[in-house]
Order: C-alpha cells, then sequence, then structure tokens
DNA sequence: TTAAAAGTCTATCAAGATGATAGAATTTGT
DNA sequence: ACAAATTCTATCATCTTGATAGACTTTTAA
C-alpha cells in the first residue's frame, strides 16, 4: 500500500509541469533542481512518461518536456498507473493486469480487495493535474492569509 | 499499493480460525492443508497475530491457535497492519507510522494520499471477521442456489 | 559548420523487502 | 518418558526499488 519513490517523484515534476503548461518546453535540469529530484532518476520518470504519451519532449538546445495535453485531462491514476503499474492491491481485482485466482467466484477476500481498488480508483482518476495545481493556489493563498493574521 | 502474499495468507487463515472460533485451539497443520500456505511460513504469520495480541496459543499436544476474541471484534485493518505495516501510501498520512514530510503544510500530494489511506483506513477498520464468515456462508449460498438452477 | 546543450537508451549497482525454509528449543498431555 | 505441538532464531534466494554511469543522438545558436 505504498506510494514508490517514483511516483511521488513523478506528481510532484507533473504538478510542476502542469503549473507551467503554457510557457513552453521546460528543461529536466530546472525540475531536477526546484523539486529536489535526482537529475538522472528524473530523466528515467520523464521518458517513461513520454513514452505512454503523457508529456511531449523536445531533443536539443532548447528543449525540455511539456504536456502532451492540457493538464485537466491527465489524472493522477494516468501517472501513477505508468510508472507504478496497477493500482489495486491484487491482481485478481486489477483492471490493467488482471490475472484470475484459483478460487475467484467464492473468495470473499476478493470482494473486499475490489472495494478498496475502487475507492483507490476513485480518488485517483478523478483527480487531474488542474485540480492539483488549483489546491496549490489555495494552499498558498491560506498560508498568506494566515501569515498575514499573524502580523496583524 | 500491494497487499503481500503474508498478508494474504493471514486473512485467509484468520477467516479459518474465525469459522472454527467455538471448537478451541485449530493445528497450524490443519490450517496449512485446507488453506494451502507453506506451513513454515504460516508458523511466522500466526506468531506475529499472537504476539500483537490477535490469537492465543496453546503449546504442546492438541496445542494450536485461537481467536484471542470474537471474529466481530477482529478488523482486517488490524491484521494487515500487524503483517504488512502501515496502509496509508505515504508516511506522512499515516497514523501508524507518521513522519513527517518536509513541506508538510502545503503538500498537496499529502491530501490525495491522505484521502487514500482514508478510504482504505474506511473498509479495512470496519470490515470484521464475522461479517467476513457471513460473505463464505452469502456466497457458498449463492453457488449452490446456482448450482440448483442449472440442475433442473 | 560546429560545439554545446539537451534528451535517449542501456547497463549496472547497492540496499531492502519478500517469500520461504531449516532446525533446535520448549511446552504439554498421556 | 515420549510424542506432538508451538516457539524462536537464523538463513537464503529472488525481486523490487532507488539511484548512478556513460555512451549516443538530436537540435540549434553562433
Amino acid at each position: 500500500m505504498k506510494l514508490s519513490k517514483k511516483s511521488d517523484y513523478a506528481l510532484r515534476a507533473m504538478i510542476y509541469l502542469s503549473a507551467n503548461y503554457q510557457k513552453g518546453a521546460v528543461q529536466i535540469k530546472e525540475i531536477s533542481a526546484k523539486e529536489k529530484i535526482p537529475q538522472k532518476f528524473l530523466e528515467n520518470i520523464l521518458l517513461t512518461l513520454r513514452k505512454v504519451g503523457i508529456l511531449n519532449s523536445k531533443m536539443g538546445l532548447r528543449g525540455g518536456y511539456e504536456l502532451a495535453r492540457s493538464p485537466d485531462l491527465i489524472t493522477l491514476g494516468q501517472v501513477i498507473r505508468a510508472l507504478d503499474g496497477a493500482i489495486a492491491p491484487v491482481d485478481c481485482v486489477s483492471q490493467m493486469s488482471y490475472k484470475p485466482c484459483s478460487e475467484e467466484v467464492t473468495c470473499v477476500i476478493r470482494g473486499v480487495m475490489m472495494e478498496i481498488r475502487n475507492a483507490i480508483a476513485d480518488v485517483l482518476d478523478k483527480m487531474t493535474f488542474a485540480d492539483m495545481c488549483k489546491r496549490v493556489v489555495d494552499s498558498l493563498e491560506k498560508s498568506e492569509r494566515e501569515a498575514l493574521t499573524y502580523t496583524i
């Protein structure tokens, strides 16, 4: 039930790229520095996201990565699945890497795991990076308001 | 986001023990055979569950394991936490192994992970082994009814 | 045209988690 | 005393994870 470092980094990089969506290609070095992610590791991550069509890249001087489509069309679920694979706690309830278990029909553990899978998917597949950006803004505004309160 | 083999085995063993709650101590060998779990592996699992007070054991001849309390007082969450540790996808939203992350106040990933943690906990901490036993019975009845339908 | 800057690709590595096994020690009922 | 059972500790192979290295390719500004 663990989010891998890889996915964690990926989400941060994606939020960064979403916030810079209109500004064209962003360089790995910049993301790596701002989000404190090991550069070489980030390379692998962004490469994976490009291969599944979430990112576009431009090679060469002034190259870099950018979202392949608008942030409100990319969900956290898409990114996490690209890096960590299936979201489901067991394969017999997974959409993306389904494998039948022997006693599927009467297995009651399967039932519970299906509930959990659906609960997780419900959050991850509805949340877009546009939502995430909005949350960042809200959260910043809130902490500024609070800072102000203390100042007065 | 994976349920370990350990927890999977543990859940099956616990369902077995719950179904045999009134019958006194059940031997590892029996559970191992009926649920097809490597016996030595199962030993470790049941030992862990005993140490956290979910099971009682009786040593020696006619010894074995039994639930330390009624099946409706033991939840799946308790068992999974004993074996796999925290349910939360990241430590900064975990009840049982909470560790602050650096930018906690404004971290938006944290917010989403908290939603997921709560969704998972909501299923696992409400579901008891009494519920699981009931589901087994329901599922068996259902498949019998269906078998009957075909016979007619 | 060419050199620098950028992504691409493949390989490798250390550390930790996972799934499993072995065997000696201890306890208990008869 | 003995047999049957749990207890405890150690070990092991394999896989996954997080990370790094380096050679290669593409682009473009000067």
